[in-house]
DNA sequence: CTATGTGAATTTATTCACAGCA
DNA sequence: TGCTGTGAATAAATTCACATAG
């Protein structure tokens, strides 16, 4: 596939949320920023995103910080903004809905093309200009999708990745407590609402917090 | 607050998925587990498992395994599963009802007892039990809960969070895309689907697999 | 024999602290 | 002077590998 895979994967991980903030400050305006200015906006400590930056080269000039349009141009490549990547929604529950309300295309090139679910009040109807399809349209519909968000209940978890996998699929987004089995050249990014509320609470109650800490 | 802090927060995050595989391991009347086992189904190194499990002293016995009871009751003295943690959800969008619907009860003591939202088409009718107040009633009636769920508009994130905190709330899960600045000793954790959907695609493309590898 | 529990090694990530450039 | 970029130090997390108990 690319280029340098000596990024770190917890900078890659932070790259969308620069990429976001970045953009936000040229929309403002902004046309320089500081490591420090960045890190009281996104919380992470300015060392760390210098240090982030500073695996693809020196994007800043010393003494003055960040040129705000360079840097958007440099992670607009970076992250591959030029191109649009499909995704298909499987499953329009609550969840999945939200997702379709939540437009992707605006900073991210990211566009849901496509969702699934087996409701036939659902099926055929279009949510915030996405078609949904019955489920067992998938093979007909999908394409060359290669990216899925599932949202769907646990215990068709499994299954259905197996189906999309199948199908060409690469990546999937999973909001599913189940924790899925796949091949070890397919991706699976795990979300799990519960997990994370419950974790939240766990913290609360065991990690007191009197000097700054974060995530 | 509690005992033992030596627990590495990368376990501790670990705990609720743990918790809620040997609750399933004995609803199924498994009498047994391996950390082999356990690591096939939540996905983590078993060697990683041995060693969450050692932070908590001997809790298997060797070459026999863990009892699925034992682990079981002790996981759930571990997580505080005998108190009840109130939780007030902020926003009935399609992210806050799914949240609703979901039944935190079932498996954790994670209670959602109320919901608020400004749009008088929801206020007064209740989602799966909770009832949904308007935003203006939150001070009387938020009482003493400190754990709020924040699925709103990021632009209302931070003064929401602010009026929160004043109301004595010291946790919240926030889903909303703005990286929300509080005093040191709340805790906030920050669920970003735009930023997991970048990344899955970034390092979909940028990080092939061939060899196991996982989020 | 089997699978834990854990020292030791390794890898990954963060943070310090400051030389050096604009 | 004010900031970056980065060696070096530190911290955190994972993984190896095996002695040891059942």
């Amino acid at each position: 596939m690319m280029e340098q895979n000596k990024i770190p994967q917890a900078t890659a991980k932070r790259l969308p949320l620069y990429y976001r903030f970045i953009n936000n400050l040229n929309h403002q305006g902004k046309k320089r920023v500081s490591s420090k200015e960045l890190s009281d906006a996104v919380k992470v400590d300015s060392a760390t995103i210098r240090r982030d930056f500073s695996y693809f080269g020196a994007l800043g000039k010393k003494g003055y910080g960040y040129n705000v349009e360079y840097l958007l141009e440099f992670f607009r490549k970076t992250l591959d903004q030029d191109e649009t990547t499909d995704v298909a929604l499987i499953g329009v529950g609550n969840l999945g809905t939200a997702f379709l309300h939540y437009n992707f295309m605006k900073n991210n090139n990211i566009a849901i093309k496509m969702a699934f679910d087996s409701d036939p009040k659902k099926v055929g109807t279009t949510i915030s200009d996405v078609p949904v399809y019955h489920i067992e349209e998938l093979d007909e519909k999908l394409g060359d999708i290669q990216v899925a968000i599932l949202t769907i209940p646990a215990s068709e978890a499994q299954s259905m990745a197996d189906h999309l996998i199948g199908q060409g699929v690469e990546g999937i987004l999973n909001f599913t407590p189940a924790r899925i089995t796949v091949p070890p050249n397919i991706r699976v990014h795990h979300i799990d609402l519960a997990v994370e509320l419950q974790a939240l609470v766990y913290f609360l109650k065991h990690y007191p917090l009197t000097t700054d800490e974060e995530e």
